[in-house]
DNA sequence: TAGATTGTTAATCGATTAACAATC
DNA sequence: TAGATTGTTAATCGATTAACAATC
């Protein structure tokens, strides 16, 4: 079994999503020359990450099909992953909606909310149950991964409740640092961070338009 | 001005969340170490990432409100960046009521959308309007960056309008490559490529359990 | 002062790119 | 065959860690 470092597996969905937009236009085999250009990375490292993935065809490519079967193999997407939802605010309700997740293997089994008025609807076909059966649930029906959508004081409490219910992986969007044994795998998802990438960038550029065009930038460090 | 890294970036609103955490605490000051451990990384990276940013006494630590308030100026925080989405599916309703974003300065103008029922409709205190009045729009308020929510298929149109409205900087949620100019910012946001990294974490996990104890792992290559 | 913690340098580690022989 | 494209090696680049003198 190889192991595939976090830089691969982060270009992983992008292969995927490029190879089946390359396949839908009818294409049977695309080169690494191809790939690199809209990741904006040297084709010799789309060979690299597919080495152990997929052999390629010298003069003709990697085939489509058998390379998306691979990718799907190793992202887990072939199967499924059930998992348990906590908080049905606006993300969470998103989450429950989102139909991209069907392809990447998660199934939301359930929605759990601590306001009376929403428990017991249906959010995209999940129920929303009460928080204080989260616990008892997420250990009947063996869930290995709970997804934290709570506003951030809430976060904590709910992460311990799925780790005393038994999950092994805790998806958490509430920007807070949650203290769980160390063999729970946290992934924290934080769209604001995300924003903020981008924002810096978007401020660079700005500040690079209000500069003399000559490239020569007045520099200040403190 | 310095420029930061991408690593460097990707921490700084971990840093961020930290800091107010300690400050909420009653904290004044905190150290390398502390906030090390909380990224899983070594204090004298984090040491690194405070050079230029704000000093540190010896014996005492960071000055928890002055770093908060470098970080929120390198992130742009203390700015207000105005910016209009296009999809009012679950995920652009979910951004709309997202509160996070204010303190990242992010200002959403005005939503829009094809679908005539959602015209007219108020979300979280957003007008939605129709996606025909996009490109003009975007140039009338000189809008520098557009949220792109809707559907894949229809996400290099709506990229299209933005770039032509003007944008500068295109944040993304559709599991497609955009083309646009080059002088355009692109961040791919993809919620399921983030479901995909924890999925292969667990997975591992699971394959490591089922696995004779010794942590000698037959291994198995093609 | 003594000792904790910084800022900085050197060492290590890992990821990316460049170059090119192998190959279909 | 000729030539395009792979797989792989070596070189480069950048990020992280280790070590430690400076310092308050």
């Amino acid at each position: 079994m190889k192991r595939f470092s976090y830089a691969v597996l982060k270009r992983l969905p992008r292969y995927y999503q490029l190879l089946l937009a390359r396949q839908e236009q009818g294409w049977e085999f695309v080169s690494s020359e191809i790939l690199a250009r809209s990741l904006n990375v040297d084709a010799s490292l789309v060979r690299k990450d597919l080495v152990g993935i997929e052999t390629g065809l010298p003069k003709v490519g990697y085939h489509i099909p058998a390379t998306l079967w691979k990718i799907r193999d190793i992202l887990g997407m072939n199967n499924v992953n059930e998992a348990l939802l906590v908080g049905a605010g606006s993300l969470g309700r998103a989450l429950l909606g989102h139909n991209e997740f069907e392809q990447y293997g998660l199934k939301i089994l359930a929605a759990f909310d601590k306001d009376e008025r929403k428990i017991g609807q249906l959010l995209s076909d999940v129920e929303v149950l009460p928080v204080s059966k989260l616990e008892n649930i997420t250990r009947r029906l063996k869930i290995n991964i709970g997804i934290i959508t709570v506003p951030p004081k809430a976060a904590q409490e709910v992460a311990e409740q799925l780790v005393k219910g038994g999950v092994m992986a805790i998806w958490n969007f509430a920007p807070v640092s949650l203290q769980v044994p160390t063999k729970v795998i946290v992934r924290n998802e934080s769209l604001a961070a995300g924003f903020a990438l981008l924002s810096y960038d978007l401020q660079q550029e700005l500040f690079r338009l209000a500069e003399p065009s000559d490239g020569k930038l007045i520099t200040k460090e403190d």
